[in-house]
DNA sequence: CCGGATATACTCACTTCGAGTATAAAAGGA
DNA sequence: TCCTTTTATACTCGAAGTGAGTATATCCGG
């Protein structure tokens, strides 16, 4: 079992949301995600990265997950010793203390993907993007059939519904029809801001796992504060999720799942009515798979 | 940007069905995965494994993704020049020709995981196992009520249901109360046949993503050949499950979702009355993430 | 031609889910 | 003070989905 050698680095896609805008930690001004090589002092990739966050941020970092390992031979740094393998993480980090301002490098996802934010109604940039993708499936005749297909699924055409979870789909689709750049070439024909080699990319993995990752797993709670309102839940999901849902529903949801409980206090920061404050209950969290178990189980 | 160095493997979880049986491949006779040096001819990681499958086994490999990167420093290979980074993938092979017999290397998963085939009702061996999980429960005080609660809900005790998903999570709990072992030491008290090195765990790895993969993907027809009955679709459900379905439920649950279309043929080898023979619609493949929204929409 | 075996089809109650409506409690201006 | 605005919270209803059971069809072998 002969081994081959390899540089190896770790790159973040560390997430939190302020403000009803979902952030991404980045560096170089927002040009490129964090990322390090991976020392061999650490106990495990989770380990060492969680070390190094905690370090870089002074935050500490709630969930940790591993995204997806690049090896593909036109990144980066390939020299004659061999060539690199990035391990992609998700983290998610509590609500930072100053938003806005000089902070770090926090810059929302939809600069980078402003077609996936649909809470104010679809979003306008998104018939420019499957107008010139429509010119793409016309392009090749040979193609054409499963291309369409393809294009309609990922954006919710002819009658299919908006999938919020597709967003890697449809960026992988953009690129394909070459309507968004990864190395800040043509800039002007492109859609959403880019970023430094493939990162771009890493980040549309990273959102489309937490997207598809909130319906199941009760991860949103790692993102909000210690006590919170309904509505800063449900406004926190909708960012996430770059939708807006059905406030009666919503509630109905959280509270059949018992996830959280009141604190006894309320809040009259929203405006109107004084809103009941609740907290998470951490006892839960390693019970509840939310099952949905999609399978007819037959009892024998 | 500094990179650190490392080795790179990889390991294949390549899994078949074959007379109601699942199956991985292996090597040692049964000892290991199959892994090999992460070659720098290769395209690209998928590439690489997918051409290296071929090779080895003479059968095209239909479905691939990645599993899990793995760095902890407690694996093989370690030496001064630094780590090794094992990247696992999990493989689906179409139904072997000759299934049984004196083939290169597959063996049934459940020889592995015995307490993960639930068929033939709850297996025996389930009751020592739980027996031994409740001494560790019990062992340490302080973390009592927390260790109780993941094996509960682990091991569907104390009204929690079975669920079949979780079998990484269970491997991980007798790992931790030492009932299994990775290096094939005190062979009289651990529970399964062992694997090399990490193996087994990388086996439970793929096992509890295909499990979980094959409720809102339709990935059971990359294991199932050109035509076949409603039964063996079922059939090759329970086998990857480890559990029975109902079978009128599952009829209407395959039929609404219109994955699959008759060929006009019927077969009598079944015994009974004829079956009618299917085949899986590819035109579909793509289409199809069997939704599951999960969360309130709301139309503006 | 009849029972055993397997395949296929239908029914029914119960739960979940989408969607809409109604009431409660604060703030602020006329 | 009272009325409007704003946000929070609570309830209702029908459609769709799901768990579970029952009924009919078609083959084989005696």
């Amino acid at each position: 079992m002969a081994i081959g050698l390899a540089h190896a680095e770790l790159i973040a896609v560390l997430s939190a949301v302020t403000g009803d805008e979902p952030r991404v930690m980045t560096v170089r001004s927002g040009d490129a995600l964090p990322s390090g090589p991976f020392e061999l002092g650490h106990r495990s990739l989770q380990a060492g990265l969680r070390e190094w966050v905690g370090d870089q941020t002074g935050h500490p970092l709630g969930y940790l997950e591993q995204l997806y390992t690049f090896a593909d031979r036109d990144r980066t740094h390939e020299d004659a010793e061999g060539r690199t393998i990035s391990i992609s993480y998700l983290g998610l980090v509590r609500e930072q203390a100053a938003p806005g301002a000089g902070k770090p490098g926090w810059h929302g996802w939809y600069e980078y993907f402003p077609w996936e934010d649909h809470r104010g109604g679809t979003p306008e940039i998104l018939t420019a993007i499957t107008g010139r993708l429509q010119d793409w499936v016309a392009a090749e005749p040979a193609r054409r059939e499963h291309r369409r297909r393809r294009v309609d699924f990922a954006f919710g055409l002819d009658g299919a519904a908006w999938n919020e979870d597709l967003g890697l789909q449809r960026y992988e689709l953009m690129y394909e029809a070459g309507l968004v750049t990864e190395a800040g070439c043509a800039p002007a024909k492109s859609f959403g801001r880019s970023m430094f080699a493939d990162h771009r990319r890493i980040l549309a993995t990273g959102i489309a796992r937490l997207r598809a990752k909130i319906k199941y797993r009760p991860v949103v709670f790692e993102l909000m504060p210690e006590s919170f309102t309904l509505s800063q839940l449900q406004h926190t999901v909708e960012a996430l999720a770059g939708l807006t849902l059905h406030k009666p529903n919503f509630r109905r949801l959280i509270d059949q799942q018992e996830l959280i409980e009141e604190t006894g206090e309320t809040t009259s920061e929203t405006g109107g009515r004084p809103a009941k404050l609740f907290r998470y209950r951490h006892a839960v969290l390693e019970e509840r798979a939310l099952s949905g178990s999609k399978l007819p189980l037959s009892r024998n």
